[in-house]
RNA sequence: GGAGGGGUUCCCGAGCGGUCAAAGGGAACAGACUGUAAAUCUGUCGGCGACGCCUUCGGAGGUUCGAAUCCUCCCCCCUCCA
């Protein structure tokens, strides 16, 4: 790819929140295309959640831009700090992961990165293996760049002091420790999500401490989940992971509101701006259908993890199951043992895992919410024939063929 | 180290001897309406083959016919002082 210096600081600036600084930018993108030697961009990820989702690869599709640039991408896994905790947005000390959690998270993520990733163009690299060796001594010079008047000016140590709530001494460590990673790497552009930009500013300090070039700091949006309030998180149970199921990639984003519609579009899409401000007016005008803006957001998020055809595939099944209300073309299947006298259908549903308990059970059927055979039930006392196939159906979305031999 | 205030069901938060499986809100789930959108309305929301039984209110004991509520010890958190 050949393109001039202003096209790249382009591409690079997209979706962009922060470019601290862009004549540095500038600069180092004229250096490496005359010495020939690749950017050293630097991300780095906390292990604790063990799926990526998409909410991350707003940060990976910057990463690949760099990489499509010609640049070296370090993807760094804080395997070290991930046993801090990073406080960043915290209202509350986090819980350190133990080693063997960091070690599981850490693979998880290499497995996972690549998806998108070009695997020639990236380093995978784990900062345990420069700050485990550091001394007792360069840990307090680490310590001595910054005062706790200037740690205090990040928000969301502020709120907590001035809370009263507790703040461990080694959460100050947490910045200090990632902007020493920059050192350690010679980072020329570090990217993390706006959150992040403390985190990140201090590693250009770290680095001019350490007579390093400060390196370029690009910060991303956070992208929100599926609440559409909160940021995606795994914890907070509103992500699509990347590595779910086809359909269930397609049925989320449907599921998405119009509004964080177009966040997605923003900040997940590859259109260009000006055919996303298309789709927006043609939905204003009323000449789109608001669905079918966003059936084209799911096929090219479902395709860009699966290809077109399972993207096709999985709207296909959607069409049928939620348009239709049809019985999806595969379900999960369980085998019981058949008997004559038949079987409770709480019991059935139960043994089927379609829901928690007979309580749970009783009240789906008493709700008018389970079907068997696509028939409703509203008799919780039901008994269900214990031969050949049954389908089961709970909901919406839960759907299960019991089969009696 | 000293003085106070707290730990309640997924979360927040009432309750302060029986009428408490525990108000209210949020989340979640189901139904209606739809574009599986949002908003709205309704219902459910510890477990159990259930108009009854069992297990919950930081932990362990105790007082009572009876405790989330009272007492004792322990653990954890917060505030102020040092």
């Amino acid at each position: 790819m050949k393109l001039t210096i202003d096209e790249q600081v382009a591409l690079i600036e997209r979706g962009a929140v922060n470019v601290i600084a862009r004549e540095e930018l500038v600069a180092k993108l004229k250096r490496s295309r005359e010495s020939g030697v690749p950017l050293k961009v630097k991300a780095g990820f906390d292990p604790t959640a063990p799926d990526l989702h998409l909410g991350h690869t707003v940060l990976i599709q910057k990463m690949k831009h760099f990489q499509e640039l010609g640049h070296e991408i370090h993807f760094l896994i804080g395997d070290f700090t991930g046993m801090i905790g990073d406080p960043t947005g915290k209202s509350e000390t986090r819980k350190p992961l133990t080693p063997e959690q960091v070690a599981k998270n850490a693979e998880t993520y290499k497995e996972q990165v690549f998806k998108i990733l070009d695997p020639a163009r990236t380093r995978v690299v784990f900062n345990s293996t420069w700050l485990n060796p550091l001394t007792s001594q360069e840990f307090i010079k680490l310590a001595a760049q910054l005062t706790v008047a200037r740690m205090l000016e990040r928000e969301d140590f502020k709120v907590r002091f001035e809370n009263g709530r507790p703040i461990s001494i080694h959460e100050f460590m947490y910045p200090l420790i990632q902007g020493y990673d920059s050192v350690a790497l010679h980072a020329d552009v570090e990217l993390g999500g706006t959150d992040q930009l403390f985190n990140l500013l201090m590693g250009r300090d770290l680095q001019r401490v350490w007579g390093q070039e400060p390196q370029v700091v690009i910060t991303m949006p956070l992208l929100e989940g599926l609440d559409g309030v909160n940021k995606m998180s795994k914890s907070l149970g509103n992500y699509i992971g990347i590595t779910e199921p086809p359909d269930d990639i397609y049925g989320k984003t449907l599921s998405v509101s119009d509004d964080l519609m177009f966040r997605y579009y923003e900040l997940l899409s590859d259109l260009a701006a000006e055919e996303i401000a298309q789709l927006k007016s043609g939905m204003a005008a009323g000449t789109l259908h608001p669905k079918k803006v966003k059936q084209q957001l799911a096929r090219e998020l479902t395709a860009r993890f699966y290809g077109a055809e399972a993207a096709q595939q999985a709207e296909a099944n959607f069409e049928r199951v939620f348009s239709q209300h049809e019985l999806p073309a595969e379900m999960p299947e369980f085998t019981l043992p058949a008997s004559s006298e038949g079987i409770w259908l709480p019991k059935l549903l139960s043994e089927t895992e379609m829901v928690k308990g007979t309580g749970e059970a009783r009240r789906m059927i008493q709700q008018g919410a389970v079907t068997v055979n696509g028939d409703k039930v509203s008799d919780v006392e039901q008994i269900v024939k214990a031969e050949g196939e049954v389908l089961l159906k709970v909901g919406k979305r839960r759907f299960c063929k019991v089969i009696f031999s």
